[in-house]
DNA sequence: TGTACATCAGTGAACGCGCGTTCACTGATGTAC
DNA sequence: TGTACATCAGTGAACGCGCGTTCACTGATGTAC
């Protein structure tokens, strides 16, 4: 049971075999797993990625946009787990190539992210360094809260139940530990 | 050059061909895969635990706790590249024995650390609940420096050469982030 | 000091498994004339 | 309306590979008498 949802290793053949298909028609629609996997990754992530900095432009409250990135964030993980436990898999797997593009999605993310904090009244004082210090540990807070969702829900496992609070705990989790950043920031004294 | 280093699978077969042995001495020494993967996360884990315990002893001032502490993280991640290599592979790879090991080591470990944080006079007020949610907070951010470090150390990738600065920039980093976090806590008003 | 025996790390051959990938093929669907 | 052909998803058999695990074995080292 638990394996079903938990971090997943994602062969070409339990991909056919799932798809009820022999294992050389998946040549058919991919190249490679590689190419398989960069596109579940572009998929999820992208998506994910263009939704969070919608949620930034809504509006300068810090407390709002934290909160409605938080859940954001935690629906599209409970919507998406197994993409979600197929990218945290392949995040710290042994294959280069989508480990890279992981982490490539990942960085932009995060200097998406200082950017817009730039625009930030109390932030605009802040060194470049410094912006992508605070992104950073944002964007670290959130990667854990995905993670701390996915083993929830592998910890569970009635199959593949989206389990509407199975992410309750990490997104009020998530946004406290958010918030707590956000207090220290008027406090920080950027140096140059 | 690079997969000797970075995020590893650590095959019984790879593990005694290092060795300079066949692959059926490995069962004079261990009884199974697993039993060699705890033992690694064991030897790594628990020795770093109480070395950060001990950095924790040494007085009340936090900015000279986080000092010590990212040094003694990346001496640590820095002289035990491959174990902790295998390590962070491991924590998001599919066996669940391994996986849980190591989750609860990283469980034991917040926990002690809000034990310790409960001393400091400035946290005294703050609820068990609060106090998890910063310790999980300074503990991820952790994590995400080992990571940091082994993604830098697989990037360079000169063989298995220790190189000093590689985890220069992922302490100062660290540092920077835990005590952007340390500024945050007198201005949180913990709510029962 | 010499013999008999136990311990135990390491050997080498073999096993069945799931894997990614190849190949020539089939058969349905759509298009051109 | 009917025939010829192109496209293309899917088939099934086979390949070589690295894997964990088993087995009876060898040969060195230490211990008991």
């Amino acid at each position: 049971m638990d394996a079903g949802i938990s971090f997943d290793r994602l062969s070409l053949r339990r991909v056919t075999h799932a798809a009820g298909v022999v294992p050389a028609a998946f040549y058919r629609h991919f190249a490679s797993m590689d190419e398989l996997g960069l596109a579940l990754v572009e998929e999820s992530v992208r998506a994910l990625r263009s939704m969070l900095r919608e949620a930034r432009e809504g509006g300068p409250e810090p407390e709002r946009v934290i909160h409605s990135s938080v859940l954001i964030l935690v629906e599209h993980v409970r919507e998406h787990p197994r993409h979600f436990a197929f990218i945290a898999y392949a995040r710290a797997s042994g294959n280069a190539v989508l480990r890279h593009a992981i982490r490539n999605e990942i960085r932009l993310f995060a200097s998406e992210l200082a950017t817009d904090l730039a625009r930030f009244p109390v932030l605009r004082e802040w060194t470049t360094d410094d912006l992508q210090m605070l992104s950073a540990l944002f964007v670290d807070t959130m990667i854990a809260t995905i993670e701390s969702m996915l083993e929830a829900a592998s910890r569970g496992a009635l199959g593949d139940a989206p389990s509407p609070e199975a992410g309750a705990e990490s997104a009020i989790l998530a946004e406290k530990q958010l918030r707590l950043i956000a207090l220290a920031i008027p406090h920080w004294r950027s140096k140059p």
